[in-house]
DNA sequence: ATTAGTAGTATACAAAAGGTTAGTGATAAC
DNA sequence: GTTATCACTAACCTTTTGTATACTACTAAT
């Protein structure tokens, strides 16, 4: 009953899980745009909204959302007038530092070649 | 002038444009689907939309297209009756490992860290 | 009194990505 | 003679993603 004992079913199968899992963290488009944003120093909505070049606030809204519920960010609300909301990336987010790492030699290498190509 | 001597503003868009490159050609929903059927070894086009769950032929077809374009792929046709065209993949695939590696290790740990907090 | 800033949400729309179905033309199996 | 296989492609539809604009309710400055 093609009972093979390559490393291709099971092992290969989490590792696409795995890989899928990470891509969606970072995926789509301003993601990681945000992420940079704050690196830089932006706390405050409006403030990483104008940082972020084309970023509408609904869009931004939900980014944020998201890198919350992944643990990338924190929220904390300054009650008073007006109220302030500052986002604080979390020690978390440096994890990601391997990720992004190979991603952007990668990426830059990838470029490269095509240019030469071309 | 504010002229910080942070490696924010250039090197931090260049990483962001090489980050952006690298996922757009390994980010969507299939193209690294793609990848691993090709290096399970299946090499024909029914072939690998058969051991690919849920792809469609006009998705696949794409997918394939741009695989080619980015160097992944070498697509050779035998004419004859039935005309077998077979996909292989190149060496370049394998500079993606260091990517894949480092994606999946992440994208393992992220999941267990959610699960735990649950 | 108008304007700008605080942090968003509501609504409507456009664009991109992906899915579904059917079909090509030749051949070979049933 | 119907069905299946080969490798796709065209047409159309749905879902997801992103954009634009207006709006909330409050305050402080002009």
């Amino acid at each position: 009953m093609n009972r093979t004992i390559s490393p291709t079913s099971e092992a290969c199968t989490n590792r696409l899980t795995s890989i899928g899992d990470a891509l969606y963290v970072i995926g789509g488009k301003w993601k990681l745009r945000v992420i940079v944003a704050l690196l830089e120093g932006s706390k405050r909505f409006n403030e990483i909204q104008r940082s972020i070049d084309g970023i509408s606030a609904r869009v931004l809204s939900s980014e944020l959302k998201e890198l919350e519920l992944n643990g990338f960010v924190t929220r904390i609300v300054h009650t008073g007038t007006p109220i302030v909301v500052e986002y604080q990336i979390t020690e978390y987010a440096d994890t990601l530092s391997g990720v992004l790492n190979s991603l952007s030699s990668w990426g830059a290498m990838h470029r490269d070649k095509l240019r030469r190509e071309r």
